[in-house]
DNA sequence: CAAGTATTCAATAGATATATTGAATACTTG
DNA sequence: CAAGTATTCAATATATCTATTGAATACTTG
């Protein structure tokens, strides 16, 4: 047990041990796929433990549990409002390395390369915008940014410039943008689907349309970073 | 199953979980303190099995099979020449992940802060030079480098200017150093006990020395990334 | 090709992780 | 304080992970 080697003095043997235990345990906690996509809802904003439920396919108690162990490992925090308790990520630096493992993951896992490459090709959204090229089309002012996440998650924090489309509201009512500008239709990040299926649509009816790569919350450590 | 999901047309759950999937069969990989343990030993440069049994507490068919869950997640190369088989990192992308996770986990998450903290303490190194400073001292030429891995792990790469020092060496037999410089020892990384405990020796034997905070890949690596 | 060495395989028992279920708690509002 | 709602707890069966053991394989050298 970890707690059991607090003791006075450590060999080196048990330092180690020590410290290895402890990298695994963190690893360990983030190891499962149910939290993983949790990481990535709470990278968007905080929510309430219905708000997981409802954006992924845990029941409550299954959703409460992993956060628990979320928790426990430092990865995310809790606040409690009225009935409500809201989780969130810790901090900026555990989304930095949550996304550098993800960024490594499909940049290196070859099967992982290829289910992403297929899903994209799915939804025409194979040509997918990066953030770089992304920041140049806002500089040149000929691009639409449409921000395909539901609002509550839009207004905790958006690219800058982007219009509020919801899914839904997409769907049930094509709104006549633009045929001159191309439009960039971006969501939670490279996992998520949204984007994807705003890119099919728009483009079924005749628009110009992209996907970005990622999602806010890459756009956000970006931002971060160039300070 | 994880390739069970090979399909021709994924639907958006069906894109997600296998991702999920994918990126959690890495992390679950990476999450055990032996095969942490053999990555810290295999980002000195590749080693055989047998110098895995060395460096560690793991027995032939144990660190066999830990590194074969390594080989199947794409974290480390296999290559065979005579009867042995050396194994390596894969690529330094990897090992600039590996080590973001080692920085996090020690500066963010408590329990791992102390026991580093109780560790340095006890072996009289507290006070360690980080590689900036590292950089300073090396350019004002008062410092004396010591690189105390086993000289195999030296001569796969060292600190530009280190003089080897395997610990054994500096126990038996303590060698006549100049007293006016001041003394950096390094070795493998922060959860690499050698340094310290050179430190510990050599400051009960009157000379002015610290520890690097980080080793030798680290070093590497910042090398890498300043290019 | 026989002997020796390095590595891997296969089987297994024990430990740990996970989803599910039904109940318990905690808080709010009328 | 009663009723309703959000969340957590506790128990459990199943699945997965891990260390250990003894044997098998593969390669080299004499």
């Amino acid at each position: 047990m970890f707690a059991a080697r607090n003791i006075y003095k450590m060999k080196g043997r048990e330092f180690k041990d020590a410290m290895y235990d402890g990298l695994a345990k963190l690893l360990k906690a983030l190891a499962n796929p149910a939290r993983l996509e949790i990481i990535e809802m709470l990278s968007q904003g905080e929510k309430s433990v219905e708000g997981i439920v409802q954006t992924t396919n845990l029941n409550f108690a299954n959703a409460s549990q992993h956060l628990q162990v979320l928790k426990n490992n430092n990865i995310v925090k809790a606040r409690k409002e009225k009935q409500y308790v809201f989780y969130s990520l810790v901090n900026n630096e555990f989304l930095s390395l949550y996304q550098h493992i993800a960024r490594y993951a499909v940049s290196e896992i070859a099967e992982l390369e290829r289910i992403m490459n297929r899903q994209r090709d799915d939804n025409k959204s194979l040509n997918a915008v990066g953030l770089d090229e992304l920041e140049t089309m806002i500089n040149n002012e000929n691009v639409l940014l449409l921000d395909v996440r539901p609002s509550a998650e839009y207004e905790f924090g958006h690219i800058t410039g982007a219009v509020s489309v919801p899914m839904p509201d997409l769907l049930c009512c094509l709104k006549d943008f633009s045929k001159d500008k191309e439009i960039v239709a971006y969501c939670r990040g490279p996992f998520c689907v949204l984007a994807d299926e705003a890119v099919k649509v728009l483009s079924e009816n005749g628009y110009k349309v992209r996907r970005l790569d990622e999602g806010y919350p890459e756009w956000k450590m970006k931002q971060l970073e160039s300070n």
